[in-house]
DNA sequence: AGGAGTTTGTGAACGTGAGAACAAAACCGG
DNA sequence: CCGGTTTTGTTCTCACGTTCACAAACTCCT
């Protein structure tokens, strides 16, 4: 190999580090099941994706396979886990505890993947009686205090709309740099804040837009190929 | 090589059918407010893309623009609605009222966008005597009559990871060919058949895995092992 | 009516991603 | 110790997506 200065982070395409989450779920999942090694081909089928693709993205972070036999899975576990930074635990705020924000503060595959909510946080006093999931749902104004004493780098926005760019501004002012947003709106960040957007509509309206073209054809089979 | 009737059907790009909502969205909203015409930078701006980009997307839709003017806000609307399928109503099953499924059939962003959730199904016994936003709880097993009587092309799985698999056997079974995945699991469907997934725990970790680079203070990396 | 000023639609250049194919590396059985 | 087998890591090619840049098409004002 090229002497590299080291391992240090060579920048990962962003379409693997997208799937580099599925894969170490996957792997959990193997190594839950006794598991030791696996090959790429297996962790493919396991995965959904084209082998040569996946050995690619492994590639990226390093040579942890060994021709001939596979991958050790509690290793490439491991080292995929730590490339995406959730070998520590991540604290998270929720901001909106209504139907949505309800139910993810109840979701338990936050802590069992390295993410910890610290605080649940909504604008409106008659919801800050209450307790969900052991934590208390406090002001909306408490969102600095927090982010400072609990070194909170990721935010989850569930109000509705309206509220998400006051919402995301408040963040962003106070400390936060990575946003995870359910509201259908478009937020503006600044430079060197992430955004992601979790849009139930839209991916409903792409199903929609497919179904529709499956649809006038029942028995759909296109001979578009001219047989060679 | 046959050149195509070219009829409507132009086939649009899978990156573009997946702004198109986002347009579609941001239309509705200067339809709302008044705004009868409007040109590619300003859409660009409210969202969030590049205009040339925009245009472009816009353009597999057909030439709905006026050059030198813009677009009318109500037509271009109307168009992308049509194309992406939602002028008409699309019927929706949900399976899995725990707590992510109560907060699904309590959207009411699913009526707004073309979607009406015409069943609530659960394998709990205890779940199938709830009313949830109206709509009753009923047993999983009727899924088969439900899709057949309502002509339900899209489904929507909010069951555990564990159930996941079976219930998207059994909606494929039944006629469904679009599926909205909310367990993180890879669903195995049969060709012809549409899967989209929303994943929580990726989106927070990509978010993670960006985060880690911004902040090296966090670094916890050390050194590498000496390769052999 | 004509020129000035806008804004669309698209061709071309560029960048990123997917998949086929294969040499290199490791293991195994004799 | 060696040839055969397996599977990785990588290279090459093609397809797709993004962005720039600009002519064409339209409006508006004089
Ligand atoms: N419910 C769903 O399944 C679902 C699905 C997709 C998207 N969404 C979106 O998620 C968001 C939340 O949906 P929901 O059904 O939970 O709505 P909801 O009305 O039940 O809850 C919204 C909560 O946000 C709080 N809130 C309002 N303004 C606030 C502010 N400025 N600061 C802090 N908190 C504030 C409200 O008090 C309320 O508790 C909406 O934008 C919705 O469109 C919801
Ligand atoms: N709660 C969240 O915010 C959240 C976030 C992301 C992902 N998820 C995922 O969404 C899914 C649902 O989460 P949840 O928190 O609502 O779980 P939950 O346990 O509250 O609800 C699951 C429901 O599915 C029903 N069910 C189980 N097996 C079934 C079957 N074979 N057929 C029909 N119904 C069945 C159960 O009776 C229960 O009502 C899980 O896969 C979870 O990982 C949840």
């Amino acid at each position: 190999m090229t002497s590299r200065p080291s391992a240090e982070p060579r920048d990962i395409p962003e379409a693997t580090v997208a799937r580099l989450p599925v894969y170490l779920r996957a792997l959990t999942t193997l190594a839950e099941d006794g598991v030791a090694t696996c090959s790429s081909e297996e962790l493919a089928q396991a995965t959904g994706v084209n082998s040569a693709k996946l050995r690619k993205d492994l590639s990226y972070l390093g040579s942890y396979g060994t021709r001939g036999v596979g991958y050790d899975v509690a290793y490439l576990r491991y080292q995929i886990a730590r490339q995406i930074g959730v070998t520590q635990d991540w604290p998270v705020v929720i901001v909106g505890i209504g139907n949505l924000g309800h139910a993810l503060a109840n979701y338990s595959g936050f802590r069992s993947r390295g993410f910890r909510v610290v605080a649940l946080l909504d604008a409106d006093p008659s919801r800050q009686e209450e307790v969900v999931a052991g934590v208390d749902v406090r002001p909306f104004d408490d969102l600095e205090a927090i982010v400072e004493e609990c070194g909170v780098a990721i935010g989850v926005i569930a109000t509705p709309a309206a509220a998400a760019q006051d919402v995301a501004d408040r963040m962003v002012a106070a400390g936060i740099r990575s946003i995870l947003n359910f509201a259908p709106t478009v937020l503006a960040v600044p430079e060197g804040v992430d955004v992601r957007k979790v849009d139930l509509s839209i991916e409903l309206q792409i199903l929609a837009y497919h179904e529709q073209r499956k649809s006038p054809h029942l028995a759909l089979t296109p001979i578009e190929e001219p047989a060679i």
